[in-house]
DNA sequence: ACAAAACAAGTTGTCGACAATATAGCACCT
DNA sequence: AGGTGCTATATTGTCGACAACTTGTTTTGT
């Protein structure tokens, strides 16, 4: 979605923010009547922007019941991550078969300043700057259905997991080293290395997340 | 979605066979009254429904136009074998750690029932053998985000591929034998290798219908 | 004759009201 | 006391009407 413009649009851009940001908090549940006047709008626009939130699998509906807010658990970020890893990688290696010249020459560009950011000691990088990698890597990759499961689906619950669960952690050295040598891959048009070392960057990710887990 | 309960259920589904079976054509437009009017419910349980399809990646909708079924295309196809070699791949390793030994004997006794009515010359085990055999094995990698995507995603547009370009063709008998291999796999734990089976299954498949193609 | 503005028709988006269903509490029976 | 069935309440599901928007046509001005 490049722009919001209907009401609905908007209020499930809200309501999704309002959830992964925590101030929604997780597992709880989601009153059509309720949200209608927190967010001045009829009950079918948030009968809507429910029903969106189910597709991402955000929230989670009972016919007749109700919706809830889908409740985080170790479990839950396992499975994320092994679809991550599997999504992304995939994503690597078309990226390298798809990216055009110019855009690998951009994401180059983009590392470089992320290292400057790393050398001047500023912690963006993690956040922002991940993002912004990985976002570059699943749009080379040209396939619809990836970059639509990635942003829409994943990426989203990804956040709500690191908000609520703490993870503004560091890994950002490691982290960049990994990026180098994916971005090698891509620039030699070698499809095979960069999903491996795609799917070993994210399993790095998922070992480190788990680790502060416990 | 284990049964559909309410109207707006029964709609989707109603409406999403009929677009996949190719009663209602790719690429033509749906006007939410005509909708209405046809299966006799109010426009919201229509707009549900469209919603719903959206999500699925059948149907794209724009603000204040409307939605259109997707249109067929090889590019299409291709995307949607390589997400599917993706998934399925990662399915397929994480059932060898996960399938329960029962299931993995359950697994196998199906293939066995399917190698007789090879064996037996029916053509039966192309359509529904084969969807049954990989939703098994999704199942088996009991990650609930896997199992979600390929049920309620891509198995209903690889299957509108195969209505609407009439591929209801052959490939049995390797197809059988890679099954085979891959079963054995999950009998040996081998996760690493049941994936790499897995993938190359499916690209040898998705090489079996570009070639149709062309 | 052409361009731009105004209009008209039809479609989608939003709303409030009503119907159907689930949940909790209470009475009642065993 | 424990369980069962009913009732009351609240929530979700469905509907028809109205508002907003898009698109194609007509009108009007130059």
């Amino acid at each position: 979605m490049i722009q919001p413009i209907t009401s609905a649009d908007k209020t499930f851009v809200a309501l999704r923010d309002d959830i992964v940001e925590g101030r929604i908090q997780a597992g709880s549940k989601l009153s059509e009547t309720e949200l209608s006047t927190k967010y001045a709008v009829s009950r079918a626009v948030i009968r809507e922007a429910i029903n969106r939130l189910e597709s991402c699998h955000i929230v989670e509906r009972k016919a007749n019941v109700g919706a809830r807010v889908v409740a985080l658990s170790p479990q839950g970020l396992i499975e994320l991550y092994q679809v991550r890893e599997s999504l992304e990688g995939m994503a690597a290696r078309l990226a390298a078969k798809n990216m055009t010249d110019d855009e690998i020459a951009d994401l180059n560009h983009l590392l470089q300043s992320h290292f400057d950011e790393v050398k001047g000691g500023e912690s963006y990088y993690q956040e922002a700057g991940d993002v912004d990698f990985h976002y570059r890597i699943i749009l080379g990759s040209k396939n619809k259905h990836l970059i639509s499961m990635l942003f829409d689906g994943i990426y989203h619950l990804v956040r709500m997991y690191r908000v609520q669960l703490g993870m503004a952690g560091p890994r950002v050295t490691t982290a960049y080293d990994e990026h180098k040598h994916i971005v090698q891959a891509i620039l030699n048009r070698d499809a095979e290395l960069a999903e491996m070392l795609m799917r070993r960057h994210i399993m790095y990710s998922k070992n480190n997340i788990e680790h502060k887990l416990s």
